[in-house]
DNA sequence: TTTCAGGGTGGAAACGCTTTCTTGCAAAAT
DNA sequence: ATTTTGCAAGAAAGCGTTTCCACCCTGAAA
């Protein structure tokens, strides 16, 4: 029993070809003809076979895994964020190894130039403050590092523009009668999990409502963690401060899915007395009626996931940003059924 | 530039031995005289040797690795389960690989049997539901597999007694005056995410109730998602369906946290107007007065992992499973300074 | 018909280790 | 003095891959 995993001399075995050839079928060699490369991958599958990557990178140097470094909050984010990385990667026959950061101190296990993480082929980081903690603000590795929504000067990365997307949000929302609030993501306390992103979105909302001549008063701005619960208060924070129509950038749509229960429960109808304004654009939205500026997360992974493999394979320049735009989507939650001059 | 890394020939041929005598010395091998070792040792200092992860990986024929699967709810407990789980496997040279759930689509694919999970030594699998979603209720794999923090007869298991810690709950509560509130965490709506531990600690609760002749009603219970928050809302809740004094419990120490936050809004007093009870035992909830039903995370953790540990090294016995048991810790959340007939 | 090019393939060597086998040698037992 | 024991350490055989070289074809060019 406990029987071993099969090798790549027993798939060769099975189909009646030598060791080389399974090989070349691995790595996608294009000198094996289609009908031998079909025997290969019958008898790999008959077999379960799987190569072992601690093999590859010893005998070619590449064990055909990467690592993503990221945080474990905002979860729906952060799956999307992976899907779109798996996409581009298993077309490569990459594997990804996750290194979730449950907190400062697992952080510095990761930093540490031992960890797993570093014995991959290159790293994928997604996490704003992360590369401010690091000595000379570079990972103790000689392998390609890709920071994925985060930016930094020394490395690849791509990134949305959240700053703009709160200015998005100010002109949208500004149109509309009624007071102006906003929800902002509570920072967190550790350095180490730093994040930036609820603050440069209502930043960037203050500004743009600055901008057409409106402005929004701190009282205005309640700060909560990120849950949905978090929303219900921000609303009957709001409540309490004055009447309705409320206006009301949520940060998040995990945020604003609070606010779409709470104002339920009050009795609030939703485009009318409140109108809410997402960020994110979770597929849920849609089924909600939920306005909300779409970030176009899978892409930015996939494309930092291309940027890692072009590193992987030997490409040289100097570090490229990608910067993302999110995208307005607007549904029933800001668009109100009364009229109003135009 | 980029010079090759020094290899275990190099310090070999330095220290003037053999290559089996350095691989003795890495691997802590008692055979090998002081001297030698040490004029090994000195060689690879000199020359900055560290040995190739990889290299060890193939030729022992281990990954030295193992997996956990685990959700990414929750996680401060989970974060203290790693941390105890580590503590044992660091000691052997061992290195955890993470297999966070996401979301059921990553599920899947961590039970497809060529994933990543199974390329270790063995499973560490921290999620109720799952073992009853697979084939057989067995994972894809001939490696050991041990069970934490949930139970199944198929493997070993740790896990703590949950119903044994709400029956806790209500023996310490009832003896207080005023009325009974309980908080539960929501159930996952997905079926693969499914956790019935806050289930199975209301329901202690309520049958301690019962025994002691007392009932929990249904309108006693609130139930929220898994968020500080969620507990300001339960608070808000029960301050609608009856008057002071409180005692509730919580099934979490992150709800017992809301209610403390809006316990202090309301300005109400905790120990005298609102008795609280949390389950997990975090570290914060001493400098909080939070009395709490401590779970021994980190030992569940470690026994755990020495379970599997000893599987990998052969063990071939039947499953074991091992109980915890939560300890009852009194701060000022439940103690007040008015006296009453004991 | 012969020569040549080059795609397809098998197998040996290499990667950097662990592990087993073997030998050398000194101390203990006969 | 001879045999036995046992520890220390070198040599060599793997571990599961990639890569390289040599060889065998087949078909086009001469």
């Amino acid at each position: 029993m406990a029987k071993r995993k099969p090798t790549i001399h027993e798939v060769a075995h099975l189909a009646k070809v030598g060791i080389g050839t399974v090989s070349r079928v691995l790595n996608n060699h294009p000198s094996v003809r289609t009908e031998t490369r079909e025997r290969v991958l019958a008898a790999m599958s008959s077999l379960g076979y799987s190569p072992n990557p601690h093999a590859r990178r010893v005998a070619g140097g590449r064990s055909y895994t990467i690592s993503l470094i990221l945080p474990v909050i905002s979860t729906e984010f952060y799956n999307r964020l992976l899907e779109g990385i798996e996409q581009v990667l298993s077309e490569e026959r990459y594997e990804i190894a996750l290194f979730p950061i449950f907190s400062p101190l697992r952080l510095q296990r990761y930093l540490e130039s031992r960890s797993l993480a570093y014995q991959t082929d290159g790293l994928l980081v997604a996490s704003q403050g992360l590369a401010h903690l690091l000595p000379n603000q570079r990972f103790p590795t000689e392998r390609p590092v890709v920071l994925v929504d985060a930016h930094s000067p020394r490395y690849d990365s791509a990134f949305v523009d959240n700053y703009l997307g709160g200015q998005m949000a100010a002109q949208h929302l500004a149109a509309f009668p009624g007071e102006l609030f906003a929800i902002q993501m509570q920072e967190e306390l550790d350095e180490v999990m730093r994040n930036t992103v609820g603050q440069e979105r209502v930043a960037g909302f203050r500004d743009g409502l600055a901008r057409v001549g409106r402005s929004l008063p701190d009282a205005h701005i309640f700060v909560s963690r990120f849950s949905a619960e978090g929303g219900r208060l921000a609303l009957q924070h709001f409540m309490r401060l004055s009447r309705p129509p409320y206006n009301i950038f949520a940060g998040a749509d995990l945020l604003a899915l609070g606010v779409l229960e709470e104002a339920e429960r009050q009795g609030l109808e939703i485009g009318e007395q409140v109108r809410l304004l997402g960020f994110d654009g979770h597929t849920w939205t849609e089924a909600r009626g939920l306005s909300t500026l779409s970030q176009p997360i899978e892409e930015m992974g996939a494309e930092a996931a291309r940027m890692l493999l072009e590193r992987i394979r030997g490409y040289k320049g100097s570090p490229r940003a990608r910067r993302f735009e999110p995208t307005l989507v607007v549904r029933s939650s800001t668009q109100d059924h009364t009229v109003y001059a135009d």
